[in-house]
DNA sequence: AGCACA
C-alpha cells in the first residue's frame, strides 16, 4: 500500500510539528523561542504558529532536511517550554516553506482551479472514448499526449517570489553562549547569578555599545548546553524572555 | 487532541 498509514507515525520529514505547547505565549514570542531552541539542529526555514482554536498549542518547525528534523525530534521530545513537555512528531505533509524552495510551489487557490480542470478533462475523454482501448505498443499506461516520461514541474512559476529569508545560519553546539533580548536593567552580576547555577560556568562578558546582549563562556559546550536549556525563555523582567544561542566565534 | 502555510 502506498500513502500514509492511518493510526501510524507519519513518515520522517523535513517538518517537525511540535504540539502541546503553552497556549499562553503570543505568536511572535513563540515563534522566537521555538527558533532559539531548535537551531541547534540545523537550518530552519520557517516555523509555522497559528492560534486559531483549532491550531493553537501547535507549531511547525521547518528544517532544511530531514537529519536536522529527526535530531531535534529525538533530543527535544519532552523537552520543558513553558512549563509543559513538548510533544513532537514529523509533519504529516510537505510544507510550503520546502516546495518554495524546491520551486514546485503551487498556491492553494491555483492547485484547487487545477484539479478541477484535469477532472473535468479526465470526463470528457472518458464520455468521448467510451470503453478504454488498450495501450499503443511503446506507449506507457497514464500518459497523456505532450507528456514527456521524467516531465518535472517549473521552476518558480505563477509569479512568486524566491524563498523567504531566512536568518543566518545558526553556529554549531559550542562552550560559548550568546543571550539576546534582554531588558536594558539586565546587568553582569545579574547573569553571572544566573548562569553560575550552572557546571562549569566562567564568565558573562557584555558590550557597552551594545545593550540587550551578552555572552556566557562555560568550559566546554555540554555544560553550556545544560544552561541553555535550563534558562531558555527566562526572563528576568515579565517582558523580555531571554533568547539563546550559542556563539559564532 | 487538534497537521498548516493570514
Amino acid at each position: 500500500m502506498v500513502g500514509p498509514v492511518q493510526g501510524a507515525d507519519a513518515a520522517p520529514n523535513q517538518t517537525i510539528y511540535v504540539s502541546n505547547l503553552n497556549e499562553k505565549i503570543k505568536k511572535e514570542e513563540m515563534k522566537k523561542s521555538l527558533y532559539a531552541v531548535f537551531s541547534q539542529f540545523g537550518k530552519i526555514l520557517d516555523i509555522v504558529n497559528l492560534k486559531t482554536l483549532k491550531l493553537r498549542g501547535q507549531a511547525w518547525v521547518v528544517f532544511d532536511d530531514i537529519t536536522a528534523a529527526t535530531n531535534a525530534l529525538r533530543q527535544m521530545q519532552g523537552f520543558p517550554f513553558y512549563d509543559k513537555p513538548m510533544k513532537i512528531a514529523y509533519a504529516k505533509t510537505k510544507s510550503d516553506a520546502v516546495s518554495k524552495a524546491d520551486g514546485t510551489f503551487v498556491p492553494r487557490e491555483k492547485r484547487k482551479a487545477i484539479e478541477e480542470r484535469e477532472k473535468e478533462k479526465a470526463r470528457k475523454r472518458a464520455a468521448a472514448a467510451g470503453p478504454v482501448p488498450a495501450a499503443l505498443p511503446g506507449q506507457m499506461p497514464g500518459m497523456m499526449p505532450g507528456m514527456v516520461p521524467g516531465m518535472v514541474p517549473p521552476a518558480y512559476g505563477y509569479g512568486m517570489p524566491p524563498p523567504m529569508a531566512v536568518p543566518e545560519a545558526p553556529a554549531p553546539p559550542n562552550n560559548l553562549l550568546f543571550v539576546e533580548n534582554l531588558p536594558l536593567e539586565a546587568s553582569k552580576l545579574m547573569l553571572s547569578t544566573l548562569f553560575n547555577q550552572f557546571p562549569g560556568f566562567k564568565e558573562v562578558r557584555m558590550i557597552e555599545s551594545k545593550p540587550g546582549i551578552a555572552f556566557v563562556e562555560f568550559s566546554d559546550e555540554n555544560q553550556s548546553t545544560v544552561a541553555m536549556s535550563g534558562l531558555q525563555g527566562y526572563r528576568i523582567t515579565p517582558t523580555n524572555p531571554m533568547l539563546i544561542t550559542y556563539a559564532k566565534k
